[in-house]
DNA sequence: AAAAATAAATGAACAGTGTTCAAAATAAAA
DNA sequence: TTTTATTTTGAACACTGTTCATTTATTTTT
């Protein structure tokens, strides 16, 4: 009775198919002048079919979303074998900063937009647990950068939110372009430069 | 000839009833659903007649922008009379994420959305003004704390961006609902327990 | 192999969107 | 009153996400 598996398979990979299709165009067009429609003729299939595999829109760019985090969580893994704490959080500073330059529209998706999962259920915790990851990979850094005697008379949670909100806050202004008020000479490294500035207070309070 | 003058009086009341119908809408249900024909109904016009008035959706929304940088501004006010530019640093972040907290949807409209602006038309300096002003006064009061001797080793411009980064993080990731990883008898505090975290920092970067 | 049952794909239909524009209604000027 | 100018209209266009009865394709049973 292989039949049933094989089924199984091409749904599975039908599946796919349209998730390939809402990645190319999305990077393209955006989410929201990315249709239904659209993803249906580029993989030569009719409208409706669509919803056979998937609840809604907003359930094809969850998916999408959860990609863009584990493709952030790989990156982060080289910092596995730094052992310095300190060395680490500026590690996963740069790596993150980079990973939204480069990818902006995933970014935008995972972090900005309006969260794709708010609609397809009543977010339980479950359903976060892509955000879990990334954010404890955070917290339990910088713990174990207080542990080390870091951060005197700071806390562990705040402190991280802190750290997580002033890298979110350079990217997403630029995502967004709201950095044409800074010197127009410095536009195109100010995030580089934020970030470096960053750094210096970070080192500044390692003591 | 009072005729034409109440005539571009008629106009502009026109005019901004269509503003305030817009925001009411737009307040109640965000932009992206409040529709031309919602606000069309409001006024008790038909939908064609707000073109007339406004060039296209997004030059409506930009007036309503515009009116949340004059409300930022005017609350901003009240710092003139701090003369210690430290004191008066921290006053504009609690009075900046105080605001965005108060008026997510205004807060949205203006920093994180796409901006209108850039629909509107090619944004030139001139349209970014109200940008320029808060931004410019953020970063004015910066260069006073680092004449004083506070900062040291810090770069001005950079620093500014810094800052407002950090402020703009925490309420945006609150406003779009990212702070679902943070420890959950923390979330209603999460944005003022890191507000205090950025302000305990920036004390020991006096001197 | 033919018939019945199951599964998958279709495309028209619904209610909505922003925007345009010829025509109608209204107001001003001659 | 007639002509000119302005303002308002609402139908039409090309879209959108989503639903669902109907058709097509495949698998199972007879």
């Amino acid at each position: 009775m292989g039949i049933a598996e094989r089924k199984e398979r091409d749904k599975e990979e039908l599946r796919e198919r349209i998730l390939v299709a809402a990645k190319t165009l999305f990077l393209e067009k955006g989410v929201e002048k990315t249709s239904i429609r659209n993803i249906a003729d580029l993989i030569e299939y009719s409208p409706g079919s669509i919803y056979h595999y998937f609840k809604d829109k907003n359930e094809i760019f969850h998916a999408l979303h959860q990609g863009g985090f584990q493709q952030l969580m790989g990156r982060m893994e080289v910092l596995a074998s730094v052992s310095n704490p300190m060395e680490r959080l500026k590690g996963m500073g740069s790596i993150y900063v980079q990973f939204a330059l480069e990818n902006p529209d995933m970014y935008d998706l995972m972090f900005i937009k309006d969260a794709p999962i708010l609609h397809v259920s009543n977010s339980n915790e479950e359903q976060w647990k892509e955000g879990f990851g990334t954010f404890n990979f955070l917290r339990s850094t910088i713990k174990e950068c207080i542990d080390v005697g870091h951060f005197r008379g700071h806390e562990e949670e705040a402190l991280s939110f802190l750290v997580w909100s002033t890298v979110h806050g350079m990217v997403s202004l630029r995502i967004r372009r709201r950095c044409e008020v800074v010197l127009a000479q410095r536009q195109d490294t100010i995030v580089k430069d934020g970030l470096n500035e960053f750094f210096s207070i970070l080192d500044r309070l390692s003591s």
